[in-house]
DNA sequence: CCGTGTCTGTCCAAAACAGCACAACCCAAA
DNA sequence: TTTGGGTTGTGCTGTTTTGGACAGACACGG
């Protein structure tokens, strides 16, 4: 963790609206940032819960780990979403996920403390604020509503194409740069063999490519919308 | 639909903390009134959305309809939740989900302006729509990781405990008023033969009764701690 | 060069599950 | 009382999924 002042502050996600970002470096917020290696662990299911994130660069995910030891992923986020927001107003300040890098990544520190006094004192970040856990809902609920309606074939397929749109701002391409069959199955909800069997399907009927990294083709589409 | 004014403002759920019903009437907002009979529909998934609605009485689920025209649980609300509250921030003012009573209900209609104004207005109130949209995160992802971890019998049973405890200011006892299989079995998101299969097997381990009414037992929590 | 660890491709039996069909039942309206 | 709609109990078939195993491929450091 260490402490220092960003230059790229207006980074054009959004030109006409509210830039959360620049307004918590003006406010003088959040000048703590936080930078983690790719698969480095932001917080652990358990933690003491007093700070919220805000991630300037890169990817994360969000897992939870059952009694018998299972992990799933319960969401991704890139860069623009907030982390660890639930202790804002939790009774319990524990961390309920794991917060996991996917890739390098650089995030703001806020103390909960300041963020709370910040949404008081400021509509538009409120707005802003309010807008993303809207926003947060409606994908957790999408991924929920994935889960109640789709074979975990198109599951695969779903989170795939999430995860090459993922990479969109830094490598151009739609290469997703290395992640396991077993990561893969705990974000899908299966077990490798059954990522292994649909990802060589998959490979066969030409939708992935494997040159390197993994590239996923927008046929890959077909398997979502097709009976 | 029709506008009255309430009597029973403060019901006392958490005596210290701010209570947004009688807030929401001294600010003059929310003074329409909505009566729902059992299964009657407050919206559609599609329908046009511009009004929050907070429950001042009785439960609700939201559902989803696949293009397959499967149907799909994601949501079981009860008194104190706000419902349609994600037309606040979404580009695309449209339900994204279908709202059905589960009981006789009474809900409060806010204007989304009227909504956004007063959350700008009332520090106190923003907290509370900020926990509650926190709260409505961790459920949600707590139901996607249930499906993501256990079986349809476990989830099964989770479902009966949750709407066990769910009529517990109206019912003393943990008797569900009337829930068909086929209902039971979307929210569970499996079908009706396996809700059937496992409701007899609970019932043969003694894990819930039939007297008139559904009862379930404490005991059927064994259900989903056990291996 | 060799171990060591991680990842992939492959296979298999057992369990869980969907989808369907049909009879029995209950209850309220005609 | 009869009728019909909604619900439940039950059985069956074929499919999907699990959970494990094992060998080969590969990278890395000693």
């Amino acid at each position: 963790m260490q402490v220092s002042e960003t230059k790229s502050s207006a980074r054009g996600r959004e030109p006409r609206t509210f830039n959360p970002e620049a307004f918590l470096e003006e406010a003088g917020v959040g000048r703590t940032l936080v930078d983690l290696k790719k698969s480095q662990v932001l917080f652990s299911q358990g933690d003491a819960a007093d700070a919220v994130f805000y991630i300037k660069k890169g990817n994360l995910k969000l897992t939870v780990i059952s009694q018998r030891g299972k992990e799933a992923t319960v969401a991704l986020l890139e860069a623009g979403n907030f982390v660890g927001e639930s202790c804002i107003a939790a009774a319990e300040r524990i961390r309920i996920v794991t917060a996991t890098a996917l890739s390098r990544c650089t995030l703001m520190r806020i103390e909960r403390k300041e963020m709370i006094r910040v949404l008081h004192q400021e509509h538009a970040f409120s707005d802003v604020f309010v807008s993303f856990l809207l926003a947060r809902n409606v994908r957790i609920q999408a991924d929920l509503v994935d889960q109640l309606f789709n074979s975990s074939e198109k599951r695969l397929a779903r989170v795939l194409l999430l995860l090459a749109r993922f990479g969109k701002e830094e490598e151009p391409e739609n290469v997703i740069p290395k992640i396991s069959q077993e990561v893969l199955a705990e974000m899908v909800g299966t077990t490798r063999s059954r990522v292994n069997f649909f990802m060589n399907r998959f490979r066969k009927l030409g939708f992935i490519e494997y040159n390197g990294g993994l590239e996923v083709h927008s046929s890959l589409l077909n398997v979502i919308l097709h009976d």
